[in-house]
DNA sequence: AGCACGCCGACT
DNA sequence: GTCGGCGTGCTC
């Protein structure tokens, strides 16, 4: 057999594969990185297939083929697999093959020569737990179940030993498994009792390694050397020879969707993997996201409930506080809580929610914000033009000068006062050791590490902190968990503010009550009749995930809808703003009868780093009609030369 | 995405 | 008369 020809696909915007001449003809280099001449510049390509002759209608002749300059790898980084995953990814996320490949496979120019990570003897204490009667049925479910299995149940009922069990046993198969976690930074507890429970069968894939350290993990898991792989979004594409099994945890977790090109969401390509190798997929969350519970409730994905908290901790009491707009920023409660919780020698955490979207128009009397009528999403002020405008679909409307709920003429553009929370703590309470963990008060990453552990050692009595510190962490010496202002991301002009911010409280709820009875949690709120905030304050998750379905079906976003979004960026305003509408126009002629186009209109972050952003949103039944519409237009399409286009499958945000 | 090729304005 | 603007087309 001999290859005297090769298929190569770029890391480059473009939707085609190069042919280039094999330097080694009785080898069939896919799999291998090559180094290739593509016009003037030399570019690492990815061979996707070798072939032994050209195609009748091929417009080259021979002689104008170049030949690739080097062959990058001594062995093969990935196979057929990975080819026809990156062939789906690029129709469905409209990304060209090379992307797609290029965001699977780690970037290292050779394998680091030091050994793998030393994970010593395994350890006895990494012994499987006996199991609850619902641990043992989840197991056989998962094990069992073509359809993917779902592990509802809260923190600390035992998600964590049912996933190791599954994989044990898949393990004891002799197949893969594929282990996901959200943050790795955030979730040393689980990569720790990986490597506990597996010793050297296990690898971890994350973006801390470098470049050449993630191709030697990669190399091992492709040998068959590593059997399980820890780690986060990437890891999704992990080379296990004989994949037996892919676990989500968190499932809900937004840094599941890669926020760059291409924007894939590691839930999807897990389905996508599982239904190609027959692999069991299992996802679990106390709070799963929304198209998971709808497909739960369809009968796509079966559910396995964990309804005990096996540390014998209660479910902490949630009390929700009103505080009135102009109030300050502690509420009595709060203040009288944290002192009781400092008298006991017990520390408290306080979330101050990232900055939320403060340009929308709220009632200071009764509360009453301005939603567009068709979207249902707070409009926006927009100061220049002196009206409020709806991010989605454009609809605009004057801002009220009187309440149109309660006739209040107290009406204005509402802000948020959480900045000064910390110095309000400080004043309130002089005796108290007080940290404030942000990213603007972190300078070096290990900031971070040092504050949980002197917080851990009962140095610091409250800790005031973002959403950073709200995973997976646990201080046993916690007994108060306050929330400075729960509406902060509600009013954000997106459709899943309230499922984040329902998704937040029970998380940090979560955090208080773990080890001791007495936990407490108070969320200070403008709104305390919001659905996602009294719903999460009675602890009513089912609750909450119907009231919230019926206003997706209601309005037709997702899961009752799926969603692509164009987004038109340029230095230049006016270029975005014809972008958006020119490309909505062309689109509009190819657009499935069943799909419609919302917009065009400014993002709802109108400018990023000097960059007008203007959108389209296509909606329709199904993706990959509107994909093949979205994939004409962009071949066609010749963008004018400052403009950037950025195309979001299914986005997680819509910002 | 780059980068080269190509056709119209103010400069040594 | 040239240097250089960025529109547009192509890359095996």
């Amino acid at each position: 057999m001999s290859y005297p020809w090769l298929e190569v696909v770029l890391n480059l915007p473009v939707f085609r594969s190069f042919t280039y001449a094999n330097p080694a003809p009785e080898e069939n280099l896919t799999g291998k990185r090559v180094e290739v001449r593509f016009g003037s510049r030399v570019l690492i390509g990815f061979v996707t297939a070798a072939r032994e002759a050209l195609p009748t209608d091929f417009p080259l002749s021979e002689k104008e083929i170049k030949p690739v300059l080097r062959v990058v790898d001594k062995e093969p980084l990935y196979g057929q697999d990975h080819v026809l995953l990156a062939r789906w990814m690029s129709s469905f996320y409209l990304c060209s093959e090379g992307e797609a490949l290029s965001a699977m496979l780690p970037s290292g120019k050779r394998e680091s020569a030091g050994m793998g990570i030393d994970f010593g003897e395994e350890s006895l204490a990494s012994e499987a737990v006996e199991l609850s009667a619902e641990q043992t049925a989840a197991i056989g479910g998962i094990l069992s179940s073509p359809a993917p299995t779902y592990l509802y149940g809260v923190t600390g009922s035992g998600k964590t030993e049912v996933f190791l069990q599954a994989a044990e046993s898949v393990l004891a198969q002799g197949k893969g498994v594929i282990y996901l976690v959200p943050e790795i930074a955030l979730t040393h507890q689980v990569i720790d009792a990986v490597k506990e429970r597996f010793g050297s069968r296990a690898a971890v894939l994350h973006s801390g390694l470098t470049g050449s350290r993630k191709l030697t993990e990669w190399m091992r898991i492709r040998r068959g050397e590593a059997k399980i792989v820890v780690g986060a979004r990437s890891a999704v594409f992990a080379p296990l020879p004989d994949l037996g099994l892919v676990i989500i945890d968190e499932e809900h977790d937004g840094s599941y969707k890669s926020g760059n090109t291409p924007r894939y969401h590691a839930r999807q390509v897990a389905m996508r993997r599982c239904a190609d190798s027959g692999a069991r997929l299992v996802m679990g969350s106390a709070t799963p996201s929304l198209e998971a519970w709808h497909q739960i409730r369809e009968g796509s994905i079966t559910m396995y409930p964990l309804t005990r908290r096996l540390s014998g901790g209660a479910p902490p009491e949630i009390r929700v506080v009103s505080v009135g707009a102009s109030g300050t920023a502690l509420s009595d409660e709060l203040v009288s809580e944290l002192r009781a919780a400092f008298e006991a020698k017990r520390q408290s955490i306080i979330f101050l929610n990232r900055r939320g979207f403060s340009h929308y128009f709220r009632c200071a009397t009764c509360g009453h914000e301005l939603l567009c009528r068709n979207c249902s999403v707070p409009v926006t002020w927009h100061r220049s033009q002196g009206y409020m405008k709806c991010h989605y679909c454009g609809w605009q409307v004057q801002p009220p000068s009187q309440c149109p709920s309660c006739g209040s003429l107290d009406v204005g553009y509402a802000g948020f006062g959480t900045e000064f929370i910390e110095d309000e703590v400080r004043r309130t309470f002089p005796g108290m050791s007080v940290r404030r963990v942000d990213t603007d008060s972190l300078k070096k990453s290990d900031d971070l590490k040092d504050a949980l552990e002197e917080f851990r050692q009962g140095k610091i009595d409250i800790l005031l902190g973002t959403q950073m510190v709200a995973k997976g962490l646990n201080f046993p010496g916690v007994r108060l968990v306050g929330i400075a202002l729960a509406d902060t991301g509600l009013h954000m002009p997106d459709f899943r503010a309230a499922e984040r911010t329902f998704a937040l409280i029970l998380q940090v709820a979560g955090r208080a009550g773990r080890f001791f009875p007495d936990g407490r949690v108070i969320i200070q709120t403008w709104s305390p009749g919001n659905p996602a905030i009294a719903f999460a304050s009675r602890g009513d998750v089912e609750g909450f995930y119907e009231w919230e379905l019926s206003q997706r079906r209601e309005l037709g976003f997702p899961p009752f809808s799926r969603l692509i979004r164009l987004v038109f960026r340029s230095k230049d305003a006016r270029v975005a703003e014809e972008g958006a509408s020119g490309a909505a126009a062309i689109i509009g002629e190819l657009l499935p009868k069943e799909a419609e186009i919302l917009g065009p209109s400014e993002c709802p972050i109108s400018v990023i780093a000097g960059n007008s952003r203007h959108q389209i949103l296509l909606r329709g039944p199904s993706i990959p009609p509107m994909a093949r519409a979205v994939r004409i237009f962009l071949a066609e399409y010749r963008s004018p030369p400052k403009l950037h286009v950025e195309v979001d499958v299914d986005p997680v945000a819509l910002l």
